[in-house]
DNA sequence: GTATGGATCCTT
DNA sequence: AGGATCCATACG
């Protein structure tokens, strides 16, 4: 079943980034369902992490959706040409949010095989990750309690995450070094 | 209005 | 190791 409005509500950005971990990841788009286990996360915290794009209480029509409650997506356009996936988490007008870097890949395969072109990784790395689900710019601001993206808790649980630096945000200063990403510590592939 | 650079991916 | 590729942002 889908993750409740509480979990998402959470006033503590870090903490969801781990629990996101095994948790499966849906998107239904172009009448398709695509699914994956969340392998890999990294947590964006509001505004005094120089990495947020909300650093500074930075309020512009891109970041807006960062302020709703958790729950909704948050998808911007990188590198001009890499659309990424993140989860809106905490209160209204707390900015904070989880990317998505890595999936496993669970359900409607051939599908996400056919959206990256049978380029390899199938989604391993944000941009592939929203590539593979179908998600794009168009896709910002959708609730995660609705039936076009969604998140389930399957019971899945893993032995060892390990936490490190983001990738990335090297511009980010001290903030750059922040333990911030999780994914796991061994090869369950 | 212009300038700048990025939460990346892919090929060499 | 470097090119692709273009929007969002910041500045004037």
């Amino acid at each position: 079943m889908k993750l409740s409005h509480d979990f998402y509500l959470y006033d503590n950005v870090v903490a969801i980034a781990k629990e996101l971990i095994g948790k499966v990841l849906f998107s239904c788009i172009d009448n398709q369902i695509t699914a994956g286990v969340i392998i890999e996360t990294e947590a964006y915290n509001g505004t005094d992490d120089r990495a947020c794009h909300a650093f500074g209480g930075r309020r512009t029509p891109r970041t807006e959706v960062m302020y709703h409650p958790g729950g909704v997506s948050y998808v911007y356009l990188c590198y001009g040409m890499h659309h990424l996936l993140n989860i809106v988490t905490g209160p209204k007008d707390v900015p904070q949010a989880v990317l998505i870097r890595a999936l496993k890949p669970l359900q409607g395969i051939d599908i996400m095989r056919k959206r990256r072109k049978d380029k390899v990784p199938l989604s391993a790395g944000p941009g592939t990750v929203s590539q593979a689900l179908g998600i794009t710019t168009h896709h910002n601001g959708l609730s995660l309690h609705e039936n076009m993206l969604w998140i389930e808790d399957h019971g899945i649980l893993f032995e060892s995450i390990s936490a490190g630096p983001r990738i990335g945000v090297d511009y980010a200063g001290a903030d750059a070094l922040l333990p911030y990403r999780f994914s796991l510590s061994n090869d369950n592939s």
